[in-house]
DNA sequence: AGGCGCTACATCGACATCGATGTATTGTCG
DNA sequence: CGACAATACATCGATGTCGATGTAGCGCCT
């Protein structure tokens, strides 16, 4: 599985966890989600839709007329259900590291309605962006904002640490809540 | 040109540009730039610098012995030079879009010694982060974090929003430097 | 002496991606 | 009335990506 694919199919399964669509709604919505970073192209999504059918995941129903060419109304089946489950509780670490793929993820992992199993996946999250990493290095050792000389440089790595931080702060938030309710 | 070809690309002429070196010290400069969110295989990365020798943007000495298999020292040539200030200067919509890839363009723009080349760029990335853009809709409308229940999701556009507007600050300041420095 | 890991490159096949192009209908604008 | 955009899907070919695997030398540990 590619990982491209693995976050295209995710967002397909999720979706379609929402409510029943057809390919052409699918993909205004992973626009929606995704697309203002990197559309999708319809020669991506209408393959990928396949895969999932073939593999069991997902069934069409063939509705003709409403707008213009005959529209496939897709349903996840239960075996879909249970594999975009099984795909949120363990990701990929790509998905956890790629702000892209883990926002990917975020945007479903209420499908996952083990408030533990969201708890895991939230704290693989926060012990990457706790560990101690840079764009630019001496040797072995990260380099900070303050030692590095070119400005834009520089810049990546303050907006990098802005935008840690607020995360770390959601995270640290939101699993108290989830701890809170799981113990309460 | 597909866009990750693109993007790594950039890298290996923008390394290159710094100094001289051989594929494997150039693997780890990318690994520490992009590879902490999403590792370059050594099987996509040595025929990219394939085809940018091909292209004749960069040329390559073999040099015998010092660690283990003979190193094949990578050089920019002239019209690698000039094609990496040209792909500086007028990086696709997605480079401008997806971070990751800004992230790229930003690592390398000092190489663009024009400061209103410069300018030029910062301020697309200025105007796609003030385009009013969510992951969410509701019809056309882009739904504000307030507005959604999933504290997942909500996650997503606090996060988001928090990013954007440290960068956003970033570049208003670096934008301010530049043109005193262009009109000064 | 043997194994492991690192350096340093290379090839191959399976597969995913994407742009181009095609088909067909409905609605809108001038 | 013709052009054009939007809806809704589909196919094809060129190309890039990645994991697996191979080769080869060196240093280190036991």
């Amino acid at each position: 599985m590619r990982h491209n694919a693995a976050m295209l199919e995710l967002a397909i399964l999720g979706f379609l966890h929402d409510a029943p669509l057809h390919g052409y709604e699918l993909r205004k919505r992973i626009a929606a989600l995704t697309g203002h970073v990197k559309p999708v192209a319809e020669s991506t999504l209408y393959p990928a839709i396949k895969r999932l059918e073939r593999a069991g995941l997902l069934a069409r129903r063939t509705q003709p007329g409403a707008g213009a060419a005959p529209r496939h109304v897709l349903t996840l089946t239960a075996e879909g259900r249970t594999e975009l489950r099984r795909r949120l509780a363990h990701p990929a670490d790509v998905d956890i590291t790629d702000e892209n793929r883990w926002f990917t993820v975020l945007a479903f992992l209420r499908h996952l309605d083990d408030a533990s199993a969201q708890t895991e996946v939230l704290e693989r999250r926060m012990a990457f962006l706790r560990r101690p990493s840079s764009f630019f290095y001496e040797g072995d050792r990260p380099l900070r904002a303050e030692e590095v000389e070119d400005p834009f440089r520089r810049g990546i790595l303050t907006i990098a640490r802005a935008t840690s931080q607020a995360e770390l702060s959601w995270l640290r938030r939101t699993l108290d809540t989830l701890r809170a309710a799981t113990d309460g």
